[in-house]
DNA sequence: AAAGAAGATTAAACTAGATTAACTTTTATT
DNA sequence: AATAAAAGTTAATCTAGTTTAATCTTCTTT
């Protein structure tokens, strides 16, 4: 298993001993997936949380049109998961699904609540990602609310260059919360203002 | 200072002590707050999480072009703040003001850091209280995305019921993300469908 | 009770973005 | 290389929600 990522990621919350480090990963599971694989699926109960060491991943519904609504991307050192169906053990809003071949560190749920009590540091770590986590949620709340389309386009191509460029464009628009078409327009009229 | 509700919110999640209950709250602060004042203010730095007892506030901000944005209402039994402001202390995205006279109890920076060394189970408790928060954030994203205003007006008379009876409806309109004008139109598409 | 301020409604004109449908380009498969 | 499938573009038409502006109603304050 290739702890590097991890341990580099963690380091920046808090610090392990080396048998906490032990400890650690004799509970958590590397895991590789192909290119659409799903992690997690709408309907059934999240089991994990996923840590990703390389690749990319989207998380998504369909709703009850039958329409796919794209929630978030995650890429390297990023975490992926459907936290809601996770934390209350019931049944996942969202599908996980990998957009490349990709690979991840798993957290099951009844290991990670073993892990809360014999490393209570990781609560402190979660605390701090989940306070991370939820603060972009409220900021691309008021994004959607008082920026254009256009305007959060531009944000997002800025925030997230890479994925941008690894990610097909109509799930971009469904990122975005505007159909394909609508932002085939404003990739128009953005190249003709330069 | 009334402790009952506090500790009746935290017996949720974790068990204190009687020591750890007194330190607790002898690093926490009641407050009374009048109509109108605010409790956090949009590019000061935000100092405290804070607990209501009693009242009712608004997070809100103010965008480029002047315009008010409710980002949410909080009553008794929950949590304000601007806590991406408080995590990082920089510069607050949101004011807090009171639109009732509310009573808190406030948790200052330096305070609760000092705590959660005292006392590591508080890191479990705003884990799951953040966790939570992440989670019906994520919600409020996908239902602006996938809902229509006048979806999205129903959910909110049936989840925050409370909430819909004390607060002005042009207010319910912002944080519907649409004009007052709007939500009058459909407050009347509702009442002749009846 | 009167007067002002704050909040809510109505209606007409307008616009950002959706829908539909046809077409083009790129990528993957044989 | 040929074909099909997936992704992206364009343009016409349509609609949910905005804007503006006038009017009405309900609170506050004196």
């Amino acid at each position: 298993m290739n702890k590097e990522p991890f341990l580099d990621y963690i380091g920046n919350y808090i610090t392990l001993s080396k048998e906490e480090e032990a400890l650690l990963f004799s509970k958590i599971i590397e895991r590789n997936y192909l290119k659409d694989q799903y992690i997690v699926q709408q309907g059934d109960v999240c089991k994990s949380v996923n840590f990703i060491l390389s690749g990319c991943t989207k998380t998504f519904y369909i709703d009850a049109a039958g329409q796919e609504h794209i929630v978030g991307f995650s890429i390297a050192d990023w975490w992926t998961s459907d936290l809601g169906s996770f934390i209350t053990q019931s049944p996942a809003d969202f599908h996980v699904q990998c957009i490349e071949s990709t690979k991840i560190l798993q957290f099951r749920y009844e290991e990670l609540e073993v892990l809360y009590q014999e490393i209570p540091k990781l609560e402190r770590l979660f605390r701090k990602i989940t306070e991370r986590a939820f603060v972009a949620s409220q900021k691309r709340i008021i994004r959607n609310f008082s920026l254009t389309a256009k305007e959060r386009y531009r944000i997002f191509k800025d925030t997230y260059p890479k994925i941008e460029q690894r990610v097909p464009q109509y799930m971009i628009a469904s990122y975005l919360g505007i159909t394909k078409e609508f932002l085939s327009k404003i990739k128009r009229q953005l190249s003709l203002e330069k």
